[in-house]
DNA sequence: TAATTATCTGTAAGTTCTTACGTAATAAAT
DNA sequence: ATTTATTACGTAAGAACTTACAGATAATTA
């Protein structure tokens, strides 16, 4: 019992579920004890048939209970062979099965409406003992929750967190392997790795850094997942490439981070634009690089046949 | 969904129910979203076997975590087929099974708690935007109800209620069949009927009320369902006798009323004292004369075999 | 008007517990 | 030292729903 205290309100779905298991058994003696013909789980059922003598097809009482339609169906079912309601398909519609109370049905409804407010007065009175108002605060949460789901409440500081255990660093000697890997693992996915790629991704010292270009590497739980290159063209003019982050660790906003990074480090060494190459089917990047600020642009022919794209970035 | 305030409080259960189902579809996609692989029905177990390293048995986890051990059992099962567990006898005694986390399991322990923290967070701050407060609500309820269960509170109401539908009247002369026949049902069922016994079923105006005796009906829902006589012995001396409650409305405290109603009958026409014969196997019947305020006697021997105990009340 | 799509149901099977029951192992009682 | 009672456990089956699927009908579209 003090696993709740301990767990705390990560718990309240499996409390709410034993409290409902309590309320569910505390009403199987309460039927028994007015001798009232009727399962438990059949009372809503009964209760909106019995203020509506006209009849409700399966799927309205569904709504009205907060069932499913299948369950509705299930206790209509067992129901009509206890001879508490009667089933007809509908003139209108042959589809719709219109159910109403029988005779016998109509004949329990009074002793029911007893018990009803006998069970509606106990539970009251108990309530009231309470300080906290149980039933006001159901309805409080279903609505919150109605709002804004229990996921996307979760998953705002999932999103927090994940950030704290990624990190973005300069490239290292021993980052090499992992540079070209994490390329080579998205250009497979979509196109042919081209022999300019593998020129830079076999050296990067030499190719993108000694002539005054930076790496940048991203780090997740302390293993590398994402990189991305910033190659000098001109004084002052940047290309931002060679980003790639694996697929692992989508959906984590990594790319934002390095991608934000990078551009960072192009203020720091003066940089006045960065220029970036890609492809209109990589959506999910194209999409990245515009909320980074780059704007699409015609450009200079690429030497890369990917690309089909050019975004600039003008640093102010 | 209007249902609820339809039906109030009585839905309770229901209501408590379906919150649940929202929380655990909710749990659903966190455990998703934080990648553990873990099914959200062992966090329970998960969660204890974590902060006991040295194992717990199934039943000790089961009373934790306030499942049946078949539930941790099965749940057990599972996670160790995941291999998050390891299980094995204990030494000391065969028949309990020592489970402990696997190093796998010990493993997502840690992005567990980082799971943990920020769904309770997540409910902690939903849960401090509602005025009621929906966690301390529900632990004073389950607090008031282990006090006193629901079917009590509802129990008093329901007897209250039965007497209202209780009406005890004076013998009429269509209650000839009545009388006799509830008496006979009793009798039958412990003893046999005797002479004396037909005497006065058979004519109970002659052989009690023309004598000054009296005869109550007992009446529920309109329909005779107990009796009991006054039955003059002597100037300020009565028998109470033929007293007699059908089976079928056992347990509402029609006999109270029905011996209350004849005391006060003999309180009015100037008894001063009521004595009864019985017999010791008839315990209910004993403990509700000794509740009227009967006393047991050494009384003369009864004129009827089944009689082995004399009880008086004084009236003052 | 024919063809497609949507709606209303009922059945089947799955979910997450529970209770019931049988078996092995231990403790208590004769 | 046996018998009897108790305890721990696992399996099976049940409760009260749900989702998935499939068969009719109705509504919509071409």
């Amino acid at each position: 019992m003090d696993f709740f205290e301990q767990v705390g309100t990560m718990a309240i779905g499996s409390r709410l579920r034993r409290m409902s298991g309590i309320f569910t058994d505390e009403a199987r003696l309460v039927f028994s004890l007015y001798g009232v013909d009727l399962d438990p789980k059949w009372f809503p059922v009964f209760y909106v048939l019995a203020r509506r003598p006209e009849g409700l097809s399966t799927t309205e009482i569904a709504q009205e209970i907060g069932h499913s339609h299948a369950s509705v169906s299930q206790i209509v079912k067992a129901m009509s062979a206890g001879g508490l309601v009667s089933t007809s398909r509908t003139a209108e519609d042959a589809r719709v099965n219109l159910i109403r109370l029988s005779d016998r049905g109509r004949a329990i409804a009074p002793r029911l409406t007893e018990q009803c407010s006998d069970v509606g007065e106990a539970i009251d009175e108990m309530l009231a003992e309470a300080h906290s108002d149980l039933w006001h605060a159901l309805a409080e949460v279903e609505h919150l929750l109605q709002e804004k789901p229990l996921y996307q409440r979760v998953k705002e500081r999932y999103r927090r967190r994940e950030l704290q255990h990624t990190e973005i660093i300069d490239y290292r000697p021993e980052d090499r392997e992992a540079f070209k890997a994490l390329n080579v693992e998205w250009i497979e996915r979509y196109f042919d790795v081209e022999q300019t790629d593998l020129q830079q991704l076999d050296h990067p010292v030499e190719e993108i850094i000694k002539p005054g270009g930076h790496i940048l590497m991203a780090t997740y739980r302390g293993e590398v997942v994402g990189t991305c290159a910033l190659i000098k063209e001109s004084e002052g003019r940047y290309e931002l490439a060679k980003m790639a982050v694996t697929d692992r660790v989508q959906g984590k906003g990594i790319g934002l981070r390095l991608g934000e990074a990078v551009i960072e480090k192009a203020r720091e060494i003066g940089a006045a634009k960065v220029f970036l190459e890609s492809n209109t089917v990589l959506e999910p990047a194209i999409a990245l690089y515009r909320k980074l600020g780059f704007k699409r642009v015609c450009g200079p022919p690429s030497p890369y046949e990917r690309c089909n794209i050019h975004m600039e970035l003008e640093l102010t």
